[in-house]
DNA sequence: GTCTATAACGAGATAGAC
DNA sequence: GTCTATCTCGTTATAGAC
C-alpha cells in the first residue's frame, strides 16, 4: 500500500511535470508559428527568417532551433497547418450540409475553399502560389494537401452511388485512356475513370478561380465575385457529372 | 535645295547620334532586365535587388536609376515583358492555325500558354503566382495582361459568327445577370452575356490548370500532363459553346 | 543633356567574439 | 545569451566624363 501510494505520487509528479513542459513547448511552438505567419503576411515566404521571428518573440535565434531544426522545417509546419486549416474549413462546411444533395454539398465545399482563401490570403499563397525558392516540400505535406480533393471525391462518389447517379460522361480520348485508368486506380477505383479525370480537372480549376480572384487577376474584370464564383463552380460540378 | 540638304544632314546627324545613344540605352536596358530575370529565377521576385543586378553587370547601383527609376519600375518592366512574351507566343500559335476551326485554334492557344509557362516558370510565377509583397502593379500592366484573354474572345467570336455558330448556353443565374451584362459590355458586346461569363471562367481555369502543373500540385497525381491538359482545355472550350 | 562614379543615409541582416 | 563590427539593401545628392 505504501509502495503503491508512493509510486502513484511519483507518476503524478512525473506526468504533471512532463505535462507542464509539454504544454510550454506547445505554447512556444504556437507562438513561433503565429509570429512566422505574421511575417509571411508582411514580407512573403521567401523572406521568412528564423532570426526575425526570434527577435520579435524576444528570444535568441539559437533557441528557435530547439523547436524547428531549420527554416525549412518551420516553413513545412506552416504549410501543413495551412492545408489542415483549409481542409478543416472545407470539411466543416461539408458536414453542415451533409444531408443535402451532392450538388449542394459540392457548392458548399467550393465556397468554403474560397472563403478560407479570402480570409487567409498569405497562407493560401504559401500553399497554392509560387513555390518558395530553394524550398522543397517533404512528403509529409501530401496528406494534408489532399483533404479538399478527397472531400470532392467523396461527394461525387455519393452522387454516383445515390439515386439518379451521375450524368453519363463521354469517355476520355484515346491518348488519355491509360492515364485516366491510372489516376482512377490511385484516387477512386470505384468510379468510372472519365469521372476521376474530370474530378482532377475540376479540382485544379477550382483553385484556378480562387487564385485569380485572390491574386488580382479579376480586378477590373469581375466585380460581383461571389455570384460569379457560385456560377463557375456549379458548372464545374456539372463537368464531373453532378446533376 | 541647300536648305533641304543641310536640314537633311542635320537630321541624319541627329538621328545617328541619337540612334547610337538610343541603341546603347536599349542594350543596357536589356542587359539589366536579363540579369534581373536571372535573379528572379534564382531567388524569386521578393528578393530581386537593384544592387545585386548592378554588381553582376559591373555597374554601380546608382547608375541603374538612369534606366529604372526604382526597383518597382524594374519589376513592372519584367512583368510587362513576361505578359508580352506570353501573349506573343499565344498569338503566334494562333496565327499558325488561323484557318482552322475555332476548337482547334482554342486548343492551339491553350497549349501555347502551357508551353510558355513550362519554358518560363519563373516569369510565369511572377505574373500569375503569389503577389510580390509590397509591390502594386500599375495600370500599364493591364493591356499586356489582357492579350491571351482577347485572343480567346476572338476565337469564340469567330465561332459565334461562323458556320454552325456556338452551342446554346443556358442563361446565367438570376443573381449574376447584371454582372454578366456588365462583363459582356466591357469585353465583347457582340456576344451573348452568358458566353462572355463562361469565357472569363474558362480563362481563369486555363491558368488554374497550368499553375497546378507548374507549381507541383499535380506531382504524384497526374503523370501524362500533356494529354491531360489537352483533354481539360477541350472541355473548357465546350464550356464556352465551342462545338 | 546623358551617363557613370563616389559617397552617404537609415534601416535591416549577419557572423563571430565574448 | 549578448554585443559589436561588418555586411546588405533602396535611394539620393553630388561631382565629373563624354
Amino acid at each position: 500500500m505504501c509502495a503503491l501510494l508512493s509510486s502513484c505520487a511519483r507518476l503524478i509528479r512525473m506526468s504533471t511535470a512532463q505535462g507542464a513542459r509539454a504544454r510550454a513547448r506547445i505554447e512556444v511552438t504556437a507562438a513561433i508559428k503565429d509570429e512566422a505567419r505574421r511575417q509571411l503576411a508582411a514580407e512573403g515566404a521567401a523572406k521568412l527568417s528564423l532570426r526575425a521571428v526570434a527577435r520579435e518573440l524576444g528570444m535568441v535565434s539559437s533557441a528557435l532551433y530547439r523547436y524547428f531544426p531549420s527554416r525549412d522545417d518551420l516553413l513545412t509546419a506552416l504549410i501543413i497547418d495551412a492545408y489542415d486549416s483549409l481542409g478543416e474549413s472545407a470539411e466543416q462546411a461539408h458536414d453542415a450540409v451533409a444531408e443535402a444533395a451532392p450538388p449542394e454539398r459540392w457548392l458548399a465545399v467550393c465556397e468554403a475553399v474560397r472563403r478560407w482563401a479570402l480570409g487567409h490570403p498569405h497562407e493560401y499563397a504559401l500553399i497554392y502560389g509560387s513555390p518558395v525558392p530553394g524550398y522543397v516540400a517533404p512528403q509529409t505535406t501530401v496528406p494534408p494537401a489532399a483533404r479538399v480533393g478527397l472531400l470532392l471525391i467523396g461527394i461525387v462518389r455519393d452522387a454516383h452511388d445515390g439515386p439518379g447517379g451521375l450524368e453519363e460522361l463521354p469517355p476520355v480520348p484515346e491518348d488519355l485512356h491509360a492515364e485516366a485508368e491510372r489516376i482512377a486506380a490511385d484516387l477512386a477505383p470505384d468510379l468510372p475513370s472519365q469521372v476521376t479525370a474530370a474530378l482532377v480537372v475540376a479540382w485544379a480549376q477550382l483553385f484556378g478561380l480562387v487564385g485569380f480572384e485572390l491574386f488580382g487577376q479579376f480586378n477590373r474584370v469581375v466585380e460581383a465575385r461571389e455570384p460569379f464564383f457560385r456560377h463557375a463552380v456549379r458548372q464545374l460540378g456539372r463537368g464531373v457529372g453532378l446533376r
